[in-house]
Formats: C-alpha cells, sequence, structure tokens
DNA sequence: AGATTAAAAGACTTTTTTATCCTTTTTATG
DNA sequence: CATAAAAAGGATAAAAAAGTCTTTTAATCT
C-alpha cells in the first residue's frame, strides 16, 4: 500500500518541515540519523521529490532542502504520487484488473471501504496539518 | 500491507471454497487461470498453506488441494500470517520500531484507526463468510 | 577567477520478492 | 505390485525494490 521508500520520503519532508525555510535550508547529512534512513538514500528520494516540485532546494555552500510555504501546503498523496507512481496506490487491494468500485470484487467490498478513507486521508492531509502543534521531531519519530 | 503473493493465496483458496471439497479435490492446473496466478507459483503458496494446515491436500491419483469444514473456518487473517508473515502485516504505517498504540507517531494518529480496521477484518473474515451466498468465481475475480 | 560546498544525476550493487523448473516422495488404483 | 498422478521440495532465474558510489553541475565565498 505504502512503499518503504514512500514512508522515508515522508519522514524526511517532515524533518524539513520541521527545520527548514528558505534561510535555512538543511543538509541531508543532518536529515537521516534523526530519521533512521540511509543517507544516500534519502537523498536520492528527496531529489526526486524536489525534481517534481514537492519540496526545494538550491546546491552549493549554504544550500540544502528546504520548504517554502506552498511545499508546505502539499499533501501526503503528492508525495507518495512522486514515490510510488499513481498505479501503485489506486491499484486494487487484490491487484485485479478492472476492478474498481463500479465493478468490485468481493475483498473490495470488505477492505475496500477502508483502502478508500486511507487514500482520502492522504489526498486531505497537508504536511502544515501534520506538524501544527508540534515542534519536537521526537513526536514523530520517538525512538 | 498486503503482498502479492497473499493476495495470490487469497485468490487461489476462494476458488477452492467454491469448487472443492473432501471428495472432490481440485489440482493447481485447475485454478491458475481462472484466478491470474502463474501455475508453478500459485501451486507453491498453496502447498505452503497446506503445510500450516490451513488448507487441505492429498497427493496421488484424484488427489489434490481442497477444503474441509475446518480450513473453511479460517480467517484471512490466517493466510496472510503464513504467507507474509506476523511481522509484516502488525508494523507501524511509518515502519518505525517502538510506534505502536501506546507510543503512536503523528501518521499512526491519522492513518493509524484505518490500518486496525483493516487488520480486524481481515482477522474476522472467514472464507465461509466471503462465499456466502456467492457460487460464481466471476463474482469475486471480473475480468 | 578559483576553490569549495552541496545538490543533481546516473551507474552500479545488494536484497527481497516473484516466478520457474526439475527431481523426489507419496498415494490411489488397475 | 507396477504405474501413473499428484503434491512436496530444492535449486535457480528474473524482476523489482532498496541502497551505494562516483561524477557532474550550480552556488557561494574568498
Amino acid at each position: 500500500m505504502l512503499s518503504n521508500s514512500s514512508k522515508y520520503a515522508i519522514k524526511g519532508v517532515l524533518y524539513l518541515a520541521l527545520n527548514s525555510d528558505e534561510d535555512h535550508k538543511i543538509l541531508v547529512r543532518d536529515i537521516y540519523k534523526v530519521v533512521h534512513v540511509p543517507e544516500a538514500y534519502l537523498a536520492k528520494l528527496l531529489q526526486e521529490l524536489s525534481r517534481h516540485g514537492i519540496i526545494s532546494s538550491t546546491r552549493g555552500p549554504r544550500g540544502g532542502f528546504y520548504l517554502n510555504s506552498d511545499d508546505r501546503r502539499r499533501t501526503l498523496m503528492d508525495i507518495v504520487k512522486v514515490i510510488d507512481g499513481e498505479k501503485r496506490v489506486n491499484s486494487c487491494v487484490m491487484g485485479i484488473r478492472n476492478c474498481d468500485m463500479n465493478n468490485p470484487c468481493v475483498l473490495h467490498k470488505l477492505v475496500g471501504s477502508n483502502k478508500t478513507k486511507f487514500i482520502r486521508v492522504l489526498e486531505n492531509t497537508t504536511i502544515l496539518d501534520l506538524i501544527e502543534g508540534k515542534q519536537d521531531i521526537e513526536e514523530f519519530f520517538p525512538n
């Protein structure tokens, strides 16, 4: 449903939401330990997000990754779509072709409504929503 | 959340539920096309389930896979646990160690209740529940 | 301008998942 | 008892996902 990569990416973005802005950019080197994601891999994921305009970055000295105010209004689904692709998220619980709400398989009826709700959460929750009232990264990533 | 293998296995078991009993056993050869799963792979999965006592099988002429009445009372979770292992299903949405209902990360609060419901469906739905009132495999696996 | 710093890009490796093939064992039945 | 049918098991291959490394490009600061 959600790949590890997507989870990693979300963690990274949440870190940026809590710690960065236009004139306080963040190096991958300073994130990866906190969110428990391999450095080079996290770099790749953030680059991918940046390339798709979900987060921001600049190169060179004093550069790094950061979120501007538009970035903060991105939803979790925006991230997931870039990392996992649209197909994966929308695919039938049972992986059945041509199975959707109109032509549902039996499992779909059982599990489908949960999945739909899950997707709706991803679509309706922005980064900003998530960090509201939080200032400690530990609240997101205990242990 | 659910591997392809688990989905395959569930499909196979549903086919058995609709078409087999103690004295009408089924060959993998006769299932795989209907449920759109590679023959040898489906065989492997059903063998695994049989080995764990989730479904039944006998070798030799007139042998094959089948469900007895106990098998029919198995839940979807029984299948998933054998194929994916317990860990995968119960792992935190965010893959965070030591994150659970008692010590939840922020994503957990958002998405966690959906996931919990999903797990509860898997745990509470038996094969028998699923096929109730159905007699056509196409209703499960359209297309 | 030159050196340095940091992301961007891409090639490469490893691991996991999915899938296939071939041999062995079991069992029903003629 | 021989034979054929079927699952069981083991070994291997292919594909996808996860992870690493190296080079290139861009920004900044002497």
